[in-house]
DNA sequence: TTCTCAGCCGAAGGAAATAAGGCATGTTTG
DNA sequence: CAAACATGCCTTATTTCCTTCGGCTGAGAA
């Protein structure tokens, strides 16, 4: 009551709060998470149990929705990575959109804005591979008169981290 | 010499030689590297130290390229996301690769083919913040007389990973 | 002032990662 | 064929790290 910070949250997904300290420690774990507590805390000036409380209560907080391990798709028999848009006039597909997520080839699934209503990062051993799922796609129930087309990716590169450092 | 495995090397990139532990092994660290390796061990019914031997190899084979905490960008000032589609006609701007990888807004950059020479997934905190970095992407030298569209993405699901289950 | 709470520290226990030695299987070499 | 080797695994042992606990300190509220 006495503070009026209940005033600027009208998203849904409420932003967390944040000191530095945090969003530097989200910047190192998203680029690298093997690293122990104790290099953490020296890094941030912090003991040990402190950085861990503070990575619980991120993790508790949804901030960290998870750890992983990044893969080689070209160490992986999936070489070729490509977006594939798919023109899909009517809204009935999200209904179909479990059985994108069947294919192994499709990483993530986009549904855009724009003249393409969805929008599908793929990876594939081969041209043949990609025509192949292309064919799959369009089998789907929902997919089934959808215009589609693809456009190879010939360079990747991951940029830093969603972490906000300005306000 | 006796072996005549050399000739069938033809790719830059060699794919690794897995068998099907690897496989699952990748793919159970690919959607959650907090695992222990006894844990790990339990599902692949193999020894601590074998898990340990088989992710050290697949690390150092370069198939593991990193383990990296995944963020909740909606949780960090960033709910936007967005794909940028850049008209570049010229090849020179590969040159001006490194300066779009100092934005925080810009998360991959992909070269490719099509009408639109460049894809760039972004996460801002608004529409006014996209509007921003779109004039900031277009003061850069390289990218001064480019056209550019967006693509707002609504909905984002990760697919499985990229491990090739079949041959 | 006093109370409470949040965040940090240091110590301690337990769990997990890592290293070392030995064994079995399959492959190359003499 | 037999010997030497390599590979992959297991068990044991050591060390490092994670995790919990109790107490301390400073900020804010009563």
């Amino acid at each position: 009551m006495t503070k009026d910070t209940n005033h600027v949250r009208p998203r849904l997904a409420a932003p967390a709060r944040l000191d530095d300290k945090d969003r530097t420690l989200l910047g190192l774990l998203a680029e690298d998470s093997t690293r122990s507590y104790a290099e953490l805390g020296k890094l941030l000036h912090l003991s040990p149990p402190a950085v861990h409380e503070r990575v619980k209560r991120l993790r508790q907080d949804g901030v960290i929705k998870a750890n992983v391990a990044v893969l080689d798709g070209s160490r992986l028999g999936r070489p070729l990575l490509a977006f594939v848009h798919v023109d899909t006039t009517s809204w009935a597909v999200t209904r179909h959109l479990l059985a994108l997520k069947e294919l192994p080839e499709v990483e993530e699934i986009h549904t855009v804005t724009g003249e393409s209503a969805m929008l599908l990062k793929v990876r594939t051993r081969d041209t043949q591979a990609l025509e192949d799922l292309l064919e799959r796609i369009h089998s789907i129930e929902g997919f089934k008169g959808t215009r589609s087309y693809i456009a190879l990716s010939t360079y990747l590169e991951r940029g830093p981290s969603p972490v906000a450092d300005d306000q």
